[in-house]
DNA sequence: ATAAAACCTAAACTTAACTTCAGGTCAAGC
DNA sequence: GCTTGACCTGAAGTTAAGTTTAGGTTTTAT
């Protein structure tokens, strides 16, 4: 069993926070003693969830239904299930996105390493295929015609 | 040159967001006839940098940063490059975060699997190494014997 | 000529996920 | 016996990044 304060500094959140996840709901079994909160396994396990979760991208308010469908007992696993199957899709959606945007910013250290170099962006400019604004307005000006 | 409504349609941004990035100065070279917008190249650039910023997690604050450094010009390439260095390594520490949130959503999954099978969790749990929480606890109870 | 569509501004509003505040209880150490 | 530290509550405040509203002008189509 373990105090606010502690579990506060083992998963380096904020007591208010722990204190915020408590009144949404998110530790059902919490209990206590007079009104002090003591968290246990069950909690911490929550809390895994909860990072997880929410570092997955999901709201709060959504994060409130899983912890709902648990409540419920068996009859909600395959719910569950596609919850984690969801989300798996999201992050992996979320990851390539970033491989673009890790990409666009790798083009931009090249270019101004080349910049500083030169002194200018204008040599560059002119050896590069001027045309990555144009894609976008050529799919625009295609569509309008 | 096109209308915020047609670089509306191209970004799929909404004419709301243009305006308020227009307010923040992210187009100073931003051309107006009466008092229409009119955009053209520079700008659609400054977008997709707004873009890539963006999706790299900075804050619009200091998107806004990079704008003046433009501003400055060459003087400030160092800056800039420094910037997108930054964000590079932004961009690969949050995907090394979602590649452990990934792992941690696809073991829900087979989890769950394996529940649904069952008809309960007692099953899985038992043949677990139960000490997935206990790892977090361990560190913090070492620290402070 | 008139109505709809596309543009404009300034200012108020929205939302999520916390955080801070004001005020209070309670046990432990000096 | 008193003060410090750790806990509590409910309510109000914060912040970012837009979005909406209210009211107005200009251009385009019928």
């Amino acid at each position: 069993m373990y105090t606010i304060g502690q579990v506060s500094e083992m998963f380096h959140l904020p007591i208010s926070t722990l204190r915020y996840y408590d009144k949404e709901g998110f530790f059902p079994q919490l209990v206590r003693n007079g009104n002090i909160r003591y968290f246990s396994d069950t909690e911490l396990e929550a809390l895994h969830v909860i990072e997880c979760l929410k570092s997955s991208g999901l709201e709060i308010k959504e994060i409130k239904q899983f912890f709902h469908w648990v409540m419920e007992g068996p009859a909600s696993y395959p719910d569950r299930k596609q919850l984690f199957e969801t989300r798996r899709a999201a992050v992996l959606a979320e990851m390539a996105r970033l491989e673009k945007t890790l990409a666009m910013l790798e083009f931009k250290c090249w270019y101004y390493d080349r910049a500083i170099q030169d002194g200018n962006e204008d040599s560059i400019n002119s050896m590069l295929p001027h045309n990555l604004p144009k894609d976008i307005q050529a799919l625009y000006d295609k569509a309008h015609k």
